[in-house]
DNA sequence: CTGGGGACGGGGCCC
DNA sequence: CGGGCCCCGTCCCCA
């Protein structure tokens, strides 16, 4: 009995042995292909991630060449930041990070995880790896088996298809606005958009976000702004041109605040709004600031009422010049017209006021000053056909600087009342007609021409005046000398030599002249130092 | 020969 | 319409 149960206690623990040993083998077996199984998928992902990687890459090459271009090397250089944004959000849209931990529960989970989360860092601040993130997510969709599979909850969660069961019973928050998605970085609502939005909706997205953040922080080629492009281009571009030159010739300062400047002279309605201010009229002179509130306002309305003028632009940039030259030139202009002083920068104050104020003239084309004549026959007399006798006017003479300082506003003068105001230069004068010839100055028009030559005059008197010349009829005479003269300023301007009278004197030298012309030139020529 | 200054003619424009 | 002023350009003289 007893050797019979101690064989079967024999036979027992064999049999354990044996099972033992059967199950190990089993374990053993069921391990190795499980690994090798493992090992085969780990391959056959590889493999998948090298494809699509290098089919992304193509993709991103092209697309990147396409949407972004040359604007891209351009926005690189000056704001990177514009840059970096498309990258984020591209980063983010394209699941980046989340769906790699679901790829992650599926095949490895602990490793892949802090490769992928490498991964996005690495897209997060440069976009030249950002086609390897790209490659990542487009290989974790594939494995969660199509799009709108998230697999961010599936964080330490090994079962895919719990997983799977999770993102779709989870409703997607999809966040459309590509502004707002670098600002909520790995939200999972960005995920769910992205990863069932077609490459190209989302490079167009980010591409437009992109412009449109260069457009606004750039401020540069406000001329390609779409609002701007709302209004019809200036049918001569040759105002603005030259009013830029002139521009930028008078008053060189501008450097600090040019981003401000620029940014308000890229928003259409702001400059708008303060440019027809009156304060910052092109015609602001001493003189003329007695102007009242309402006509300019009127000005200004009537401005508007016109509806999209042509030369808005033009009308900005005056504006903005004229304020600075208010600041900056006025006081040489004082000196000058009060000393006789005529220094350069005087008459390159002098023309550039001229060139600015007759170039608002041919920008404005405001007739509201006008109560009681007709202003569509005044406006109509500045047309192209006279452009260049207003740029021949901008370059000849002082005149209008002239007549600006002493003509004044409405209320200056005599006293006597001026109610009819130039549109242009807003000088008062007594009857319309009065405002009509003096309009001429600024339309260039000369209506009275000669018969014997080529010369056209603003005012009757001056070709009465001018025909002398080929009459030969020289009524005033010398009564010291022999001499005759065809006017009667010469015959004064003549008497000085016999009198010896030498009213103009220079400051710096004390030398008189008896011309104030030859003052001024001798000035420039001497004394220069301004 | 050159540059400064004077004389003069002419245009623009305001009063 | 004339007076007047300003400016510019040209010619001439002279140191």
């Amino acid at each position: 009995m007893a050797n019979g149960m101690v064989f079967h206690t024999q036979i027992a623990s064999i049999m354990e042995v044996l099972a033992n040993a059967a199950v190990g083998e089993i374990c053993k077996l069921v391990d190795d292909d499980y690994a090798v199984f493992r090992l085969e998928m780990s391959q056959c992902q590889k493999e998948n991630r090298t494809l699509r990687r290098k089919l992304q890459l193509l993709e991103l090459k092209v697309a990147r060449e396409r949407a972004e271009g040359t604007m891209r090397e351009r926005v690189v250089a000056s704001r990177p930041s514009s840059v970096k944004i498309l990258d984020r959000y591209r980063g983010m849209t394209r699941g980046e990070g989340h769906l790699t931990e679901g790829h992650k529960s599926f095949v490895k989970p602990i490793k892949n995880n802090s490769w992928r989360d490498d991964q996005s860092i690495t897209v997060d601040e440069g976009s030249g790896t950002s086609t390897q993130h790209v490659i990542m997510i487009e290989s974790a969709e594939a494995e969660a088996a199509g799009p709108g599979v998230k697999m961010e909850r599936s964080e330490g969660d090994e079962d895919p298809q719990h997983s799977r069961d999770i993102q779709t019973g989870a409703p997607s928050v999809a966040t459309e606005d590509p502004i707002t998605a670098p600002v909520q970085p790995r939200t999972r609502s960005s995920i769910t958009e992205v990863s069932g939005t077609p490459n190209a909706v989302l490079k167009s997205k980010t591409d437009t976000e992109t412009l449109t953040r260069r457009l606004l922080h750039t401020g540069s080629d406000h001329r390609s702004d779409p609002e701007r492009l709302g209004c019809p281009p200036a049918p001569s571009s040759e105002y603005l041109l030259v009013f830029h030159q002139n521009q930028r010739r008078v008053h060189s300062r501008g450097d600090g605040d040019g981003d401000t400047l620029d940014t308000g002279r890229d928003d259409p309605s702001c400059s708008y709004a303060t440019e027809m201010d009156p304060g910052n009229m092109p015609l602001g002179l001493e003189t003329q600031t007695d102007l009242s509130r309402g006509d300019w306002n009127q000005y200004s309305s009537s401005v508007y009422s016109e509806g999209c003028l042509d030369k808005k632009g033009e009308v900005i940039i005056v504006d903005e010049v004229t304020v600075k030259v208010e600041g900056d030139a006025s006081p040489t202009l004082n000196a000058d017209r009060h000393l006789g002083d005529g220094h350069s920068q005087t008459r390159d104050f002098l023309d550039y006021r001229e060139s600015l104020e007759t170039n608002s003239n041919v920008v404005t084309h405001s007739p509201i000053q006008f109560r009681d004549s007709d202003p569509v026959s005044t406006l109509m007399e500045p047309s192209d056909s006279h452009n260049h006798a207003i740029f021949g006017q901008v370059l000849n003479s002082n005149d209008r600087a002239r007549a600006q300082v002493q003509g004044g506003g409405a209320t200056s003068g005599n006293g006597k009342e001026k109610l009819f105001l130039c549109t242009f230069c807003n000088k008062g004068f007594s009857c319309p007609q009065k405002v009509e010839i003096h309009q001429r100055v600024h339309t260039g028009v000369k209506p009275f021409s000669c018969t014997q030559c080529h010369m056209r005059f603003a005012q009757a008197r001056d070709l009465k005046r001018h025909q002398r010349v080929h009459t030969g009829e020289k009524p005033y005479s010398c009564t010291q000398c022999e001499k005759r003269f065809s006017r009667q300023d010469h015959l004064k301007m003549h008497l000085k030599v016999h009198t010896g009278e030498r009213p103009f004197s220079c400051t710096h030298c004390g030398k008189t002249f008896s011309e104030r012309s030859y003052l001024r030139i001798h000035q420039q020529k001497n004394h220069y130092t301004l």
